[in-house]
DNA sequence: TGTACATCAGTGAACGCGCGTTCACTGATGTAC
DNA sequence: TGTACATCAGTGAACGCGCGTTCACTGATGTAC
């Protein structure tokens, strides 16, 4: 062959990372394949040589940005209450805010996970499955429900607030939901 | 004019309840103006005497859908706990899961949004304002945090907790998902 | 050691297609006189 | 009352464009003998 070994495996990784971030920033539908080929550095007619379709990268980017996500839960250590706070005051921050395509695909891409056909959404579930468990072992100990509710209401109004920030136009009101979403997953 | 009075209006309110249900159920971009029209009962031509573009469609949706929303929330009765239960019951149901197309756009289009010009964007907002206004109101007065806040968190979970159930390919884990946020917000 | 051939990641033009938007036209009704 | 013209919601073909995908080709290296 004319190019170094692992160099095959080198640009697969680089057209999902570039491909994984225009995903999250413009939406799916939005982005295209030459955007995302030229962003890699190369012409879109390479592109079949390391996916099958563009559905498949979506696939592949869903992925690899969730377990993205769940490497920077893993590695945050700690546990209980604690852990949740200094979480919640990551995830629900204004650098994430604005760091869209960068961020956790979730809050960026969940709709159109929803919309996709249905091996993404099996990835989509077991990677979802993979981070509720994670985080049920971080919870506190305290409270009426069992941990793995709690560690889904924590998902759910991170996500949503982090989402519903987004929208928002006016940085004041992005701030405001920031912040009682902040405080609420911590009780 | 050859068409009765107030057709026009009709009209135009046919082709915004359409689009606004396609754009939920398959988003913005993947949503087709011919595709909408058909949908209304006419060709495309005639979209123009009534939008601009398809970007003021897409913002009057918003629009006309957010307030919808915020009717079904003032309509509802009551306020305090069982108020908050009745409308998570409600909102963080099977039939709501089910329904994307005339369910809540929140969960369904606010990445959509996100990435639309500001007048979307402040169109959103405001109607979010409106909508954080009626809830901080229904609050129960229990909380060591006030009514605002509290009502932020009740959106960013029901909004989160609906779009990632959504997500799942499988009804277990999106059941599973809708209980523990119904369970969560009503602490 | 030299030569002919195979391999294969990447190029770039081409394909058919549907998009958002424009525009000349239709035809039923309202208005002017 | 009758006729000529204006109005305008809606039609349907056309436009330029970018999409996802295909494909003949390139050219550096590996392999066979």
């Amino acid at each position: 062959m004319r190019y170094p070994p692992g160099h095959k495996e080198e640009t697969r990784r680089r057209i999902l990372t570039e491909a994984s971030a225009l995903f999250r920033r413009q939406g799916a539908d939005a982005t295209g394949l030459p955007e995302v080929m030229k962003a890699a550095g190369m012409t879109v007619g390479g592109f079949y040589r390391h996916f099958d379709s563009k559905s498949t990268l979506f696939r592949e980017a869903i992925r690899s940005s969730l377990q993205r996500t769940l490497g920077f839960l893993r590695h945050n250590p700690g546990r209980g209450r604690q852990w949740l706070q200094s979480a919640a005051a990551r995830y629900l921050s204004r650098e994430h805010l604005a760091n869209v395509a960068h961020g956790c695909p979730l809050p960026a891409l969940t709709p159109d996970i929803a919309r996709a056909d249905p091996e993404s959404r099996q990835v989509y579930a077991d990677a979802l499955r993979e981070i509720v468990d994670e985080l049920a072992q971080r919870m506190p100990e305290d409270g009426d429900l069992p941990p793995r509710d709690r560690a889904w209401a924590f998902i759910a109004t991170s996500v949503g607030g982090l989402m519903l920030a987004r929208g928002a136009s006016d940085p004041e009101l992005a701030d405001e939901i920031l912040n009682a979403c902040r405080q609420a997953v911590v009780d």
